[in-house]
DNA sequence: GCTAATGCCGGAGTCGACTCCAGAGTCAAG
DNA sequence: CTTGACTCTGGAGTCGACTCCGGCATTAGC
């Protein structure tokens, strides 16, 4: 999410992952990857470090080398991070990837239990929201003292 | 939250807070409080060490012993805390106690940013939510496949 | 007086998801 | 051939809010 240093332009040579027609495509370096995905050379290399990447391909030079495979992963793995799923989460929802028979109602639980968090999440944000809108307008309409304060100094509300 | 060790009949001495008639009152241990409060003594110890309790009296052999006002103190970092303030905010709240002055507009400001801090994680949990929603639904009426694993896989929705 | 419980302290470890570093290797352009 | 950009590795550091530890001192209850 943060470093995406100047290698843009090289990426740009295959555009929409296109292969160019002259030379054999042999996939995108870490930091092209990193470009293209928003996520870090850093990371990449961790992702793999922890297993939630496989062991990419080496070059000549032992550099890593990926391909639409990967990127594909590593789309999976953002959007799944945007629904915020943990790593840990994700890593067996790459698992189920692998044996579809069973993958749907291990998705499906693993999906209904993330919603459950979520709710109850909102519903303690949802109060703690009140709480903190009564608070500002007591402060509106209070002459003296500051309500805000004084309601987290009491025993009991 | 956690460690909440079998003091707690010791504290059943002292209920409501009283304060036996024969001896004088002089406070409570590290233990007590913290089963009082069901913050631990540890986390005590912590709160003391990073500043957010001054430190507190000791007694001859060097315990720590405990009064209303800390207990105050700590129910008001409790509270704050209970309305998602970290403790580098609720150290803020805490000077802004001492100056009365200009404590009003101070706190106010913190409390607004918190409200607004938390309509935004408001409106991306509903939007997760939506989103999650959605998946579960596509998979109950899914024949073949995982819409949940599908969606995630795909490059672009 | 003895023993079990409690408390003291400084410091290390935990969790999750990275981020940063040093020192070395690789590679393309000029 | 040199320069500079990029990459490699293993390991350490970061953040927040604790939690746990060992070794020792003190105290409460019997």
């Amino acid at each position: 999410m943060t470093k995406t240093s100047g290698t843009f332009l090289a990426v740009q040579s295959a555009p929409g992952g296109r292969i160019p027609r002259t030379a054999r495509f042999d996939g995108w370096s870490i930091g092209q990857l990193a470009a293209r995905t928003g996520v870090s050379a850093d990371t990449l290399r961790y992702y793999e470090k922890i297993g939630l990447l496989p062991r990419a391909l080496r070059d000549a030079g032992g550099r890593r080398r990926y391909g639409v495979i990967d990127l594909a992963r590593l789309r999976f793995i953002q959007r799944a991070q945007a629904m915020d799923f943990s790593l840990a989460e994700i890593r067996k929802l790459l698992a189920l990837r692998a044996r579809p028979q069973t993958a749907r109602a291990d998705a499906r639980q693993l999906t209904a239990e993330k919603l459950a968090a979520v709710e109850v999440r909102l519903k303690s944000l949802r109060l703690l929201r009140n709480e903190l809108k009564l608070l500002l307008n007591l402060c509106a309409g209070a002459e003296d003292g500051c309500p805000i304060l004084e309601s987290m100094a009491q025993t009991r509300r």
